[in-house]
DNA sequence: GTCCTCGGTTATAGGGTGTAACTCAAGCGA
DNA sequence: TCGCTTGAGTTACACCCTATAACCGAGGAC
């Protein structure tokens, strides 16, 4: 968007067929999660010969870091708007479920079982502390519990953008993020599937928890 | 174990070899995961060509039953001796994190992302319900709280075998589900690798909001 | 001792990642 | 405008995987 304009065609057509790619991978992510993701089907889809592909991705795995830096960078973006619009923890505890719910593929992409070989870059980590950063500001309210927790979080704070956060708004972005992707995860997995009650509520309750205990 | 014991040698030998299968996969999967999980090279280290290993395992998914039921049994076995030698749900809280650390792996095989096309047999689901037992069991202390989801989950309980347990017993144990699995699995899958503070102390602390709110 | 079951083999089909060698068109500078 | 170069796309191939088919041979059952 803001690099350099000095496009020639080539690069113009090369970037929009890397982006059809990445469209396609979505789909196909989208409909049979990351394992069954294959560049060569992508190709068949697109009406090309499957090494053709490898002009625009290296390899596999270089397409699902790109899949992955989208996604995080889409999580990041919708827990980012919801806080500057006034939400609190509750409501960015929603926003993230209905991005999760959205696309439940990528939600698992980025927080489901990492895939064997893969190794995240470090750019992805860094947008990942920008999720964090908002979660630490939403919980800033939070009082001092005096639990030997918070005095380990306030010398282990460096994954935390914000130095002056007290380390009970540090405990309690901590405990967003696991209690969210605890009862999430779990639902997306499919593991509350026969047991009838509605997850929605479950999740409803946990978030409560959130800022009364 | 206690299955009829009209063993001629033929059966014997067949239950023998299915048990070095799973063994060579147990330790596949431990070191690389159930992605790459592959029969011809367990195949390849018992000294025998690929296809012969269809006599025992009519697929790869078969495989991957036998696996995640053994996995279920373990964590049942493990989660009712804590419960039978008096822990408390922190207790079980620890039994469950030692299985879980022990091969990282198998833990993400019952509760990681779910394999694209797999489904998992109607026996698997009553071994975890067993799991659910337990902590029902181990949760019957809990007191009202007269939130809305107790109330919902009276209306649907029919997951719990325990049918006298009150609702806020459900409740809680189905927070110790979300919120172990939510600190253990990321911690599994490497999300807290980089930020320098304890899992286990994170992990202590969530269990101990179990008990507390 | 004969038969048949069953474990093992090779061959093969089909799908995947990724590399090598080649072709051909489009862009670019002179 | 003309050539040269760049790069996109192709086929062929090596190597992984799952899974099936056809076949062989030994061991148990009677």
């Amino acid at each position: 968007m803001s690099t350099a304009e000095t496009t020639g065609p080539r690069e113009r057509y090369r970037a929009q067929v890397q982006a059809e790619i990445k469209q396609h991978a979505w789909e196909q992510l989208a409909a049979d999660g990351v394992a069954a993701l294959s560049l060569k089907a992508i190709a068949k889809r697109m009406g090309m010969s499957g090494p053709a592909l490898y002009r625009y991705y290296a390899s596999r795995d270089e397409l699902i870091t790109a899949l992955i830096r989208d996604a995080y960078r889409s999580l990041a973006d919708t827990v980012r708007a919801a806080h500057q619009s006034g939400a609190d923890l509750g409501g960015l505890a929603h926003a993230v479920r209905e991005w999760a719910l959205e696309d439940p593929q990528r939600y698992l992409l980025i927080y489901g079982t990492p895939v064997p070989g893969y190794h995240a870059p470090a750019d992805t980590t860094a947008i990942s502390n920008e999720v964090m950063t908002v979660l630490i500001a939403a919980s800033r309210r939070a009082a001092n519990s005096g639990r030997p927790i918070e005095a380990h979080l306030a010398q282990h704070r460096h994954w935390a953008d914000d130095r002056s956060a007290p380390a009970a708004a540090l405990r309690q972005a901590l405990a967003f993020w696991t209690r969210v992707h605890g009862v999430l995860s779990l639902e997306l997995a499919g593991h509350f599937a026969g047991m009838g009650f509605d997850p929605a509520q479950l999740f409803d309750d946990e978030v409560a928890t959130l800022t009364r205990g």
